[in-house]
DNA sequence: CGCCTGATCTTGTCATTGACAAGATCGGGC
DNA sequence: GCCCGATCTTGTCAATGACAAGATCAGGCG
């Protein structure tokens, strides 16, 4: 009677799939719409399985946004390596948000997951440093200018990009968000002399 | 056997106490916490009469994102006209942020709420309109400017009061938002001349 | 080759929640 | 003095998160 057997009882990457799932979830009704039977549904398990891999919710959406941070800071990384710009980093950041909208619509919620897992501080951590390092070098010398300059830099690619994803910046903005930004960004460090 | 009766029948302003006893919830627990029943424990009443008042949790939670969103525009008319500065009014919508921890932790979580409501959008708009219509004004004449510096400095802003709510900023900026924002936002504009 | 120990996944259950239906209570107009 | 609609209650159902207990499997070790 084993003869129509599809799935073997053990999943073989049941960890990977839960994470996809979820991802496709939060993508499809937003991050507060998962929910751990949904998601064990699509990946093909029982409604309990998800648990033995994250313990409870909270667990399963830090894991992603865990994984979140994980990614931004490796973005952050190439577009510093590649172009050694600063602009360009935060332009990096806004399309990191444009690509993987799941993870970032996620990643500043913190009520949803556990903010202080150790894991996700720091790979938070890792993200922030590609911000508040080369600002600091990019503005001038001043003790506390280097940090003000970062903050500002952070404040203004986040909220363009959160302010892009919940749909509340022009429709120009969202046809070609990464030259919105770009124009945007280029108003601090006084790059906008036109 | 009536003579202990606390409560009439009747609440008396039933609607504002929900509202009241929402803003609790999310200032304790966070907006994705809410629950109709608990709402509605706190009010005292039965757990169906939010349904009466709000329609569904959506209506509830989208109630309290209008009334964040007129009391936020209210903030920023007050600002320009105490002021008349542009960077003031950036600094009272982080003020408002701050004093108003429960209203914008929602505002901005559209997956909570119906964000295509009339009366939600138009609050919204009413708000937004003091913070592009004064950018323009303050930039340059050429047509697209304008509004770039209004998504930049509304970014600006957004970010950094989101980043400051969420403790993504150092302690300092959590000690004295409204300094911090003053410093933040006056790299936009050309006002960073130290 | 066979066992057996732990990891993986399932089934079953319970309290809580959101939504709906039906009924009770009240207030104000006629 | 009555009636009608607004307000609020009680009762119910499916879905969910969390937990407990059991089934299945894989790999090491004799």
């Amino acid at each position: 009677m084993a003869s129509e057997r599809v799935r073997p009882y053990h999943h073989g990457d049941l960890r990977r799939a839960l994470l996809r799932a979820t991802i496709e979830v939060i993508a499809e009704r937003g991050p507060s719409a998962v929910s751990m039977r949904e998601v064990a549904r699509r990946a093909g398990v029982s409604h309990a399985a998800p648990a033995h891999h994250f313990g409870d919710k909270a667990g399963l959406l830090t894991a992603v946004a865990t994984e979140g941070f994980t990614l931004l800071a490796e973005s952050l990384r190439g577009a510093q390596e590649r172009t050694g710009e600063f602009l360009e980093i935060g332009v990096a950041y806004v399309r990191f948000a444009v690509s993987n909208r799941a993870h970032f619509a996620l990643m500043f919620r913190p009520d949803l997951y556990r903010a202080d897992d150790p894991q996700l501080v720091a790979a938070k951590q890792a993200a922030a440093r590609f911000l508040y390092g080369p600002a600091a070098a990019a503005s001038g010398r001043r003790a506390g200018r280097g940090r003000d300059a970062g903050i500002a830099a952070w404040s203004l690619v986040h909220g363009f990009a959160t302010l892009l994803l919940d749909g509340n910046l022009p429709p120009a903005a969202r046809r070609d968000p990464e030259a919105a930004a770009r124009r945007a960004a280029s108003h601090l460090f006084g790059a906008h002399r036109g």
